[in-house]
DNA sequence: CTATTAATGGACCAAATCGGTCCGAATTCG
DNA sequence: CGAATTCGGACCGATTTGGTCCATTAATAG
């Protein structure tokens, strides 16, 4: 399974490219020539970054795009949720009432722990960091089951 | 952004039900209506789950499925794997040599944390854990930017 | 040995979502 | 003032997903 979109995959890349020339207007075509990614579809991400705020759209001949905060200031979940909608793990998370079997459902309550680690961890990265070569290593999680034999794989 | 699909959702629940009743032998059908879920879709769980090991099967009359292991040891990642396939964040994560750009992309290194980072959340809680009343609290990450003033939802 | 029960594997269909394209509204420059 | 340019939003096709059904194999009961 895959956890973000080709969609967020592709904003998350159009926004650090943003990040990488502050202050630089930029019209969606040049992004896609720059970014080697389908022009149509930049335009799109970025419209779905402008109307969450992120970036700041100038209209005309001269325009273009341009990040409305600092680099430093957008975290990549920002970025996903602008695209993708909020972020939640489960359908429960994101629509509570429309779950019937809620009172039987003894997982549910556990979701939201699990959720939040998921938001955090996007959350604790900024475009900024994206940008430095070296990887962000995140505080690791303690293992219930330490000695697991199989454990699922978690491709890079 | 709906995470784990209601697919993967459900195998949860289905999984949760057979840890609840352990070394009882139970059909399909019994574990449908115990968990008020369509039969047909609990069915085709139980499938991807003996086919991932996670469960045993027996046929014929007085068959059933249950747990192949203690519920100690399963933990809730092995059985989002064994119905979603395994866990990458992004496209690239999965089909790394299928990503023209590869060169380009300045963001792809940084998945590999991100990614970990989940995989860990999910593989911390094992089924017996999601039995249990009180929810389960992981360590929380450090933000990055911490007096953020607008983060996104991450609703539970 | 036969009938019944239940998992197994497969094909199959409908619906939702995703990725992508197109045309119209707004703005700046000549 | 008008034409070029660029964003904004409606729209559409295609892949994926959720879900159903049937034929087959296997095991137990009578």
């Amino acid at each position: 399974m895959i956890i973000l979109s080709k969609l967020a995959d592709y904003g998350v890349i159009v926004a650090t490219h943003l990040a990488a020339y502050p202050d630089r207007q930029v019209t969606a075509g040049t992004v896609a020539t720059e970014t080697r990614l389908p022009q149509a579809t930049v335009a799109k991400l970025l419209k779905a970054l402008a109307h969450a705020g992120l970036v700041t759209a100038a209209r005309g001949a001269g325009g273009g795009y341009r990040l409305a905060r600092s680099a430093t200031s957008i975290s990549v979940a920002e970025v996903v949720a602008a695209i993708d909608g909020d972020i939640g793990l489960t359908q429960c998370s994101v629509h509570v009432d429309e779950c019937a079997r809620t009172t039987y459902c003894p997982t549910r309550p556990h979701w939201a722990a699990i959720n939040r680690a998921v938001g955090q961890a996007l959350s604790a990265i900024s475009l900024d960091a994206m940008l430095t070569p070296a990887a962000f290593v995140p505080r690791t999680f303690p293992s219930a089951n330490p000695s697991q034999p199989d454990e699922p794989r978690f491709s890079a």
